[in-house]
DNA sequence: AGACCATGTGGACATTGCCCACATTATAAT
DNA sequence: ATTATAATGTGGGCAATGTCCACATGGTCT
């Protein structure tokens, strides 16, 4: 009946699977070490012996978070290898998607939780890769003149700021008045908003 | 020497003005209801005859941060009455700050805690309004052609989306490590991101 | 003066994060 | 193969917290 071993084996990734799907149903404040033990079949302490504290699980989660947006980036830079407009398109509505799907992820990953000064070097390393990537895809951008040459750091941050932006809006529902609350419109609205970010960098 | 009557007065609002000094100092985390009551002198259930319960708190104090950059917005109305483009400007700049001087409250606020769908009836007031603010500037902007003609609100969103991004980088800590942790350097580095949305949104 | 309602108090309970000592298993050294 | 050692899991315990309850206190209005 009970496969279950005194030693679960591989408890530290099923821990950060579990709190992932944990975090989606009670959010950030509702993810408690203890009931995710207890879904697991493991004693209350038995995530001590893999993560130092709470905190260490959440940069854990987050890290996993953005190891899936580099899978996904990863993947379109093979697709779309010589479009970086493209790339930076499809990389932002995944990050969109994210926020939509998964909000509590969402936050958890780029909503100050971390302050990411003080965080494990898990996680620092897969924010900056995340940073790098798209650091990448514009300077491509600038080298095919699609993009105004000039100071790549600044491109990426007004990239990254409106994306993340827009996406924290959607996920904390502060559009769901403004847009009457129809999806489709919603992405219409986003892409409008893209096409303004889009003018800003783009070459003239 | 305890000027201390049975009924504190004003505790309403003095739980509020306290917990954002609490939020600066322990960060949403670490503010509890009954270190808060503790520290105004109170029982550990006086809050609880002024806020249902924790996330009504907050729900106040991030509706007191709103009214603040509301205020804030008022005088640059009447201060820059004729200058959408300054207004616009020096309100994000007044976010940028906020994000600075006091991270905790500004994640309280954009973090996405309080998913606005849920909550009540007086923080989405401020928020709202905080948006209309927004659009009353920007469509004063673009009858004056100073930006393009078009849909207010997607500019809205594009100039929010964009603040409210970099604000978040800035306060979490995410821009630190590309940017030499200057502050001087930051804020050239916001001014020429703040270009990039200039460029998006003005008229050509 | 007395009734009523807002406000503040203390007690209680379940839950949680985290510490401790101990148990069980895997790994490696002899 | 046996035995030391490290890795991993268990239970107990403690202080703190959010929230519920009944009760106390003090204005307010008739």
């Amino acid at each position: 009946m009970q496969n279950k071993t005194y030693h679960h084996g591989d408890l530290r990734n099923a821990l950060i699977l579990e709190a992932i799907v944990m975090l989606h149903e009670k959010g950030i404040g509702g993810l408690s070490l203890r009931e995710l033990a207890r879904r697991l079949g493991v004693g209350h302490n038995a995530p001590y012996r893999h993560f130092k504290n709470k905190q260490q699980l959440l940069e854990a989660v987050a890290a996993t978070g953005f190891r899936r947006l580099k899978a996904h980036n990863i993947r379109l830079e093979l697709e779309l290898a010589d479009d970086p407009e493209s790339q930076l398109f499809e990389s932002g509505v995944a990050i969109l998607n994210m926020a939509m799907e998964q909000p509590e992820l969402f936050r958890l990953m780029f909503g100050g939780y971390l302050s990411l000064g003080k965080c494990g070097p898990e996680l620092k390393e897969e924010a900056h890769a995340s940073i790098e990537s798209l650091v990448k895809i514009i300077s491509l951008a600038q080298q095919q003149d699609i993009f105004a040459r000039g100071d790549v750091m600044r491109q990426t941050l007004a990239a990254m700021s409106m994306v993340q932006g827009l996406a924290m809006m959607a996920s904390s529902g502060m559009l769901r008045d403004n847009v009457t609350g129809d999806e489709q419109q919603f992405k219409r609205l986003a892409l409008q908003v893209y096409d303004i970010l889009l003018m800003g960098l783009k070459k003239r």
